[in-house]
DNA sequence: GTCTATACTGTGATAGAC
DNA sequence: GTCTATCACAGTATAGAC
């Protein structure tokens, strides 16, 4: 029963969010409320009513990517895959893809790396983070495979922090190898050699 | 020949990019002016004679962060090691090493990222960047096999930003996993399976 | 040349009108 | 539920002390 607009709270939720990451992109997390509220078409005030402070809603906009990475490595499950490593190759699928999203997976990390301004969204990529290294645990990898693994998987969006666009060719060939390490049992024990 | 205090200009600016990291550390990229000021010993007004704008100093302060990891890249060479992938090995040790430093890179790490929410410095980041890959290119190994152990080193700093803390532990069984790739020429090449 | 003091502009937060 | 008005403060520019 709004007073004004043809749309509900969340719809509104919706388009400041969407609003947000848009200019989030274009200038970082120093961009100004009313940057956002102009790009949603509302006032600044308007905006404040839905989302109290600005890092409310930075904190928002970091729970809504977390949940778009999730949903995008559970989407990568394979239906026929049931070997050890099912949900680790998802995860390197994820992370490795060059052909995901609207925007793509590599303009959400930059995203989500602005975002880490905030202490409150530091903490909830904290949680986030021990949520995924519980689930992986239970993937049916030795430790230290998965660890290498997803190191390296990790180590893409690293790259795309620091140093910007990267070569699909190698990403590719990256994603190749690190499925094919977790396919084949008979290369792990090699890989833990003790020196 | 300073007009007022007992220091050169070099020696100001040592001691602004200093307070300048304590206080970003503390309070994020959104740390004031007048902070860093204040925990240099300065005006705001005489920060800002030696560094023109806020963007100049963050700049000024990734430039040294940069120098900084250069630095401890190079002193972790072993100078008895001559094998391919010398240079790498460095990279490794010191991207996993825990003991390093006053603060630990980890620290620095952290720092830097907050660091990049200013375009100038993803610029010089990404410049960075490509000067570590031509640098890297030239060190003997595949390149396949570069880009594993690289993009599994830069993972760890990648976790540190996501998630926190790394478990010491796990951080020196990945580092022996990854020097013992680049030390095992024998195994260079089924990594590289085509599927 | 190096710095302090101060004034100007714009941003984030709040209170209250509609 | 949305917006306007207002306040406190951060980044920047300037004047001038030393």
């Amino acid at each position: 029963m709004a007073r004004t607009a043809g749309r509900t709270p969340d719809q509104t939720r919706r388009l400041v969010l969407d609003a947000a990451a848009t200019v989030v992109r274009r200038t970082g997390p120093t961009a100004t409320l009313d940057a956002v509220a102009t790009e949603a078409g509302l006032s600044k005030g308007g905006l404040v009513y839905h989302f109290p402070s600005k890092d409310a809603l930075l904190l928002a906009l970091a729970t809504d990517q977390a949940e778009r990475f999730r949903a995008a490595v559970a989407e990568s499950l394979d239906p026929d895959d049931e070997a050890p490593g099912r949900l680790t190759r998802a995860y390197v699928r994820t992370c490795l893809d060059e052909t995901t999203d609207p925007h793509g997976l590599r303009d959400d990390i930059l995203l989500t790396a602005q975002l880490m301004t905030s202490p409150d969204v530091r903490a909830l990529a904290r949680d986030d983070q021990d949520r995924w290294e519980a689930d992986l645990a239970d993937d049916g990898l030795p430790a230290h495979v998965l660890e290498l693994v997803l190191a390296a998987a990790d180590g893409v969006s690293a790259a795309l922090l620091w140093g910007g666009d990267l070569d699909p060719v190698r990403m590719e060939r990256l994603r190749r190898q690190l499925v094919g390490l977790t396919l084949d049992p008979s290369r792990w024990d090699e890989l833990d050699a003790t020196d």
